[in-house]
DNA sequence: TAGTATGCTTTACGGCGTTAAGTAACAGTA
DNA sequence: TACTGTTACTTAACGCCGTAAAGCATACTA
């Protein structure tokens, strides 16, 4: 009697398939522009299916910023194993970081930029145990090392570790958000911007 | 005959009001969340009345936008007058953008936040000629007296003014759209993005 | 006073996210 | 094998949205 784990699985294939079907959309098109019926439209079923598997359009959104930033997470912590100068390894997590956001604008406007609903938004994406939060808490550890070896002038370990965050996603949104800009060019400008905050904090 | 020039009057007059209530509803709800009818509602006119005077929604927005930045622009021009150091005019200059960036966060959101949309957005806000543009401009005046004046390792006057954009536009966006995230301390954090940052800056 | 231009409204179109009600296929039991 | 309940999905509908087209008074002109 394995039909109840086959129909299990056929669930869980579908639920994929929205996820699949979501993403790339999102990916193409940006959040705002993809309507839940035209997902529905992708998977061949009717748009109120997507309700029995995400409770709104904004839980399905945040399935896939999951994943995604799950995969930022582990390129983090790869560079952190990878360099045993904790400063060189901010320089390069810092820079993994911003070529990750150009690479998933969309995801990235999605988790970063989007506006604090009062539902969803801030808390529920950066909340604790989120994989963007986990990101984060790999950057919070490269700069408790920095300090630890004393290399940093600063030593509040959260204040710095928000600067440097900040700094990042500064030049990472711009460079998203205002692609037509006259930017004195693209790499050019991330290198200046990550090597001079870094100078900057170097004791 | 002065019936002619009143009804020009009755007209600009009826541009400000729906400029006006468009203004007070976007700041207090957020561009996204203010739906033409109800701009039309509080100035009691029928929906349709507003697009004899604006083109669309993007274009009410922007006019508002316009009014906004000129303001960021002046509070710059008036900041780079009254200090001599252009690098104390640089940090002064910082923070004050931060601030306005806070104080006016839908205006902010709006310009320097929102998606690239093929139409409007990135060179909508921030062409030639437009008040982003004119704040830009005062920014990268400063910059060029710092360089002038050699207190900058790096010469290259746009690279430098668009990664000091960048820092502050970082830290504005994510208080902007992170509020509830555990932050240490707002005003320190912006102190030590703003300071850090001048100080790599520095020769 | 007739005709026309102006300024606003009514109506309508085609979309949206989401909920509620309906249906057809299947599973389990008698 | 016939009945019952469950599961997985669809259809229909609600109340929004931005915006275009057509209609309709009022005020001005000739």
């Amino acid at each position: 009697m394995g039909s109840k784990q086959r129909r299990e699985r056929e669930k869980e294939a579908l639920r994929q398939d929205i996820l699949d079907a979501a993403r790339e959309l999102f990916v193409e098109e940006g959040y705002e522009n993809v309507s839940m019926r035209r997902i529905a439209e992708k998977i061949e079923y009717s748009p109120t299916t997507i309700y029995l598997y995400f409770e709104d359009k904004a839980a399905l959104l945040f399935a896939i910023c999951e994943e995604t930033f799950a995969k930022l997470a582990k390129k983090l912590e790869n560079i952190m194993q990878q360099y045993a100068d904790p400063i060189e390894a901010l320089e390069r997590g810092c820079r993994a970081y911003v070529e990750f956001g150009l690479k998933n604008p969309n995801h990235y406007r999605v988790t970063f930029m989007l506006q604090p609903d009062r539902k969803f938004g801030a808390e529920h994406y950066l909340r604790e145990g989120s994989m963007g939060m986990r990101a984060y808490d790999r950057l919070r550890e490269c700069v408790y090392a920095c300090i630890r070896e004393g290399k940093l002038r600063e030593k509040d370990v959260d204040a710095v570790s928000q600067a440097i965050w900040a700094c990042n996603h500064g030049i990472t949104s711009l460079l998203i958000t205002k692609p037509d800009f006259p930017w004195a060019g693209k790499n050019r400008l991330i290198d200046l911007t990550i090597s001079t905050f870094i100078e900057g904090l170097r004791r």
